[in-house]
DNA sequence: ATCGTATATCGTAAATCTACGATAAACAAG
DNA sequence: CTTGTTTATCGTAGATTTACGATATACGAT
């Protein structure tokens, strides 16, 4: 972004734009689908399962839970991580909200 | 992003990562919006709805376009845009296909 | 105490994004 | 044809993203 401009826009927007951010890369994606498939799971398992070095694997896990999509605890030396269930339900929420309008809006127009 | 190393993952994650790309933004939200509460419109009533320069707007305009998430006719010396119904509703659906793979994943999961 | 393992953070480089003004292009109107 | 209007594109600056290796940190094990 340059000299973001985003304050300009409704805090709804900023927040689905803000968590659309989150999904835009298909290593955030896959780190999703791969906590939930395994449950909670170490850093080191999904570092092997994605073609990325461990730190960028770490930057991606940081992005995810400061967007608040996943949640970490520490386990003596390693890092566990899980989907935030609430939180990415409210995310799921949001776009459906967002999408439902779009579509009720424009269903009777003939574009 | 640097040396792009999407090419390592799969091509829905590809795509929904692309799509949630194309949402990453306020202003783009708020296109989509103006675009189906006011059905087609030029991209000048675009402008002066939102905080930004022309040449920005129609910058973001690009960026919608080439996701597909609207379509554009020109009409004389104007542009009239409109939301790209059926692709439009081809990502609210791979959204909740998504979505619902994760919480289904979940459910039975304490974390 | 030392060593090894797992993860986060730092530093950095390249790519991309966002924004703007200036300009080009396309067209209607006169 | 010239003028004015509307929009796209170009050039550019600054911020952010993505990636990596190197290092720091935290802890278990010996």
């Amino acid at each position: 972004m340059a000299i973001a401009r985003t304050s300009a826009f409704s805090e709804k927007d900023r927040l689905l734009a803000n968590w659309s951010k989150a999904l835009a890369h298909p290593a955030r994606l896959a780190i999703l689908k791969s906590l939930a498939a395994r449950g909670e799971c170490l850093c080191g398992t999904l570092v092997v399962d994605l073609p990325l070095a461990q730190s960028t694997v770490s930057q991606h896990l940081k992005a995810l839970k400061e967007a608040g999509l996943i949640q970490g605890e520490v386990d003596g030396p390693r890092s566990r991580y899980c989907i935030h269930r609430k939180n990415f339900e409210k995310l799921m929420k949001s776009f459906d909200t967002f999408g439902a309008q779009i579509l009720e809006d424009i269903k009777d127009q003939s574009c």
